[in-house]
DNA sequence: AAAAAAC
């Protein structure tokens, strides 16, 4: 706890707990890493404390926007809680209904919700929200981008008026200070941050590429094997098909590294997210649904293999690095097409971001400096299925493999995504046969981490 | 030019 931060308050638990605990409503403007979880669980485990949950009434409710930060929560009423004796239920998509009816049933304290399920549940007349006390709307902002405003206003109208609400967002612009205003009585505004504020110790870079799918990979996969410091990284990927793309490229390059984005099946996501927090897992491929509000610890790098499109995308991805003062680098690949949304980022952060090699005109420019291997390569291939869209890389990325930095040794997926060209792969062994042998986790896998449970 | 979330 000591280590997380919580010796002693943040800005926004100093500036919301002594309210929350007094009943009030508070609005509060704080992005994720300043503390902000805390500062609602706290203080709903003080007010919890005086009297018990019925059957089907949950007594407090905390609305997320996607299964992870739910979950999120849900570890973090385990950490604070355990002298609580709190019944806590879980209730997101993407796994059975059965467990969480169970807990409803016995009377949960807590409900932490993403807004489809929790409407479901009420809907299948299973769940009352006549006894809900505190209502917290986490991620406001985000909760806005993603359309949930109309199922949030379904929940607040079924929840009673007298109730306390807590509503937090990373930023404040007109459309969120009039739900704002709708759904608090006479809040206590406390704001911590500037919104568009990246952390100072991270170490920012633009890195040009040229725009081809395989190029890009090779660039990405060069700063990758620069970095002397790199402990563990999320790989940003705009579209969920490009996550899956670099995830293969990636694991037949063999890094170990696992994806995340939201078509995966739940169970997926949820192994690999701990995976990647217990260290086991140092490369996480994913989409902006791991963007926003992940509690990862000591994220060393932050890399976008595409320029966000929308620009706060970029502060949420970079955030996740550089958290509780500590260092991180971010770099981001660039190529000409991205100069406009760079651009964009620029002016929203309000400073310019270095180019790793100074070299901001050279987008796509500097080809024959950096490419030693010669096309002629690929004429030892051309026997091979005409599949995986990986393929035109490798032949180019052999000559850096071989001395690359601290590379992960390992592949791990935990997913069903294996590359099937295992004698594709051995055919090609010449190209890295200094390579040791990979080494899955496998079924080293910890159990599936139940939401909730605690180890 | 996208992602996310209910079945």
């Amino acid at each position: 706890m000591t280590e997380a931060g919580y010796s002693e308050p943040t800005p926004i638990q100093e500036g919301a707990i002594p309210h929350a605990l007094t009943r009030r409503d508070v609005c509060g403007i704080a992005q994720t890493g300043t503390g902000k979880t805390a500062s609602f669980v706290l203080p709903m485990l003080t007010l919890l404390e005086r009297g018990r949950a019925r059957a089907r009434m949950p007594r407090t409710l905390i609305l997320e926007p996607t299964r992870e930060l739910a979950a999120q929560v849900a570890e973090n009423f385990d950490k604070y809680g355990k002298n609580h004796k709190l019944n806590v239920a879980l209730l997101i998509g993407g796994v059975s209904f059965d467990e969480q009816d169970r807990k409803i049933e016995r009377g949960a304290d807590v409900l932490i919700a993403t807004p489809g399920r929790l409407l479901d549940h009420t809907e299948r007349g299973k769940l009352l929200m006549t006894g809900v006390e505190i209502l917290v709307i986490d991620e406001a902002d985000r909760m806005l981008d993603m359309g949930f405003i109309p199922d949030i206003e379904r929940i607040a109208k079924i929840i009673p008026f007298t109730r306390q609400t807590l509503f937090f967002s990373a930023t404040m612009p007109p459309e969120i200070q009039k739900l704002a205003d709708r759904f608090l009585q006479n809040p206590v505004r406390v704001e911590v941050a500037p919104p568009s504020s990246t952390a100072a110790t991270v170490e920012q870079k633009l890195v040009a590429s040229k725009g081809k799918d395989y190029e890009k990979r090779e660039t990405l996969r060069s700063i990758i094997n620069q970095q002397d410091d790199l402990k563990n990284a999320i790989i940003f990927c705009n579209r969920k098909k490009s996550v899956a793309d670099l995830l293969r490229s990636l694991q037949r390059h063999e890094y170990a590294c696992g994806a995340l984005h939201g078509d995966m099946d739940q169970h997926s996501r949820t192994t690999i997210l701990q995976n990647f927090r217990d260290g086991k897992l140092p490369l996480l491929v994913a989409s902006d649904v791991a963007a926003r509000g992940l509690d990862i610890p000591d994220v060393s790098h932050v890399f976008n293999y595409d320029v966000p499109i929308h620009a706060e995308d970029y502060v949420h991805r970079i955030g996740r690095t550089g958290r509780a003062g500590r260092k991180g680098k971010a770099f981001t690949i660039a190529t000409s097409k991205d100069t406009k949304f760079v651009d964009a980022i620029e002016k929203l952060i309000d400073r310019k971001i270095e180019w790793l090699d100074g070299t901001p005109s050279s987008l796509g420019a500097e080809d024959s400096s950096e490419k030693p291997e010669p096309r002629a390569r690929r004429s030892g291939k051309k026997q091979q299925a005409p599949s995986a869209a990986t393929d035109k890389d490798e032949p180019k990325a052999a000559p850096q493999q071989d001395n690359r930095a601290p590379r992960p040794k390992n592949t791990a997926n935990g997913s069903s995504s294996k590359p099937a060209n295992d004698d594709r792969r051995r055919s090609r062994r010449r190209d890295r046969d200094d390579e040791p042998t990979p080494v899955g986790f496998g079924d080293d896998i910890p159990a599936f981490m139940l939401i909730g449970a605690k180890n």
